[in-house]
DNA sequence: CATTTGACGCTCT
DNA sequence: TAGAGCGCCAAAT
């Protein structure tokens, strides 16, 4: 079974404060478990997710505001997208979210 | 142990 | 505005 690492857990945890309609990007993520730099491994965190998650993976998308698709993901990508937009995210014509619209601001002063 | 891969992101052209 | 190049770091081969 899967070690628990401490960095995925903390991935988890913060993934999993993101609000509903909201969404955030990996290098955020990565900055707010002090990791900056360190994107991908926030991505390979949520690969090791198995499915169906109490964690909202879906809402963690890349930096240009677009899902990233990839044949490994297995199609997890296209449920991510069908997700994202039954929780009222639009799309526009070039599959693009509109990142300054939907972006997560965690704990901000007033806030949380 | 060396090299490649990948759910990323910033900078330069 | 788009695309290419480079840096980043853990896991897989």
């Amino acid at each position: 079974m899967d070690k628990p690492n401490p960095f995925n857990q903390k991935v988890y945890l913060t993934v999993s404060k993101i609000p509903y309609g909201k969404i955030a990007t990996y290098g955020q993520i990565a900055d707010l478990i002090y990791a900056y730099g360190s994107a991908r491994q926030v991505g390979w965190a949520l690969r090791r997710l198995k499915l169906p998650s109490t964690i909202p993976w879906y809402r963690v998308i890349n930096s240009k505001g677009e899902i990233t698709m990839s044949l490994s993901r297995n199609g997890t990508d296209w449920i991510q997208k069908d997700l994202l937009i039954r929780e009222g995210i639009k799309f526009n014509s070039k599959m693009k979210i509109d990142i300054k619209k939907y972006l997560w601001r965690p704990n901000r002063i007033g806030e949380d």
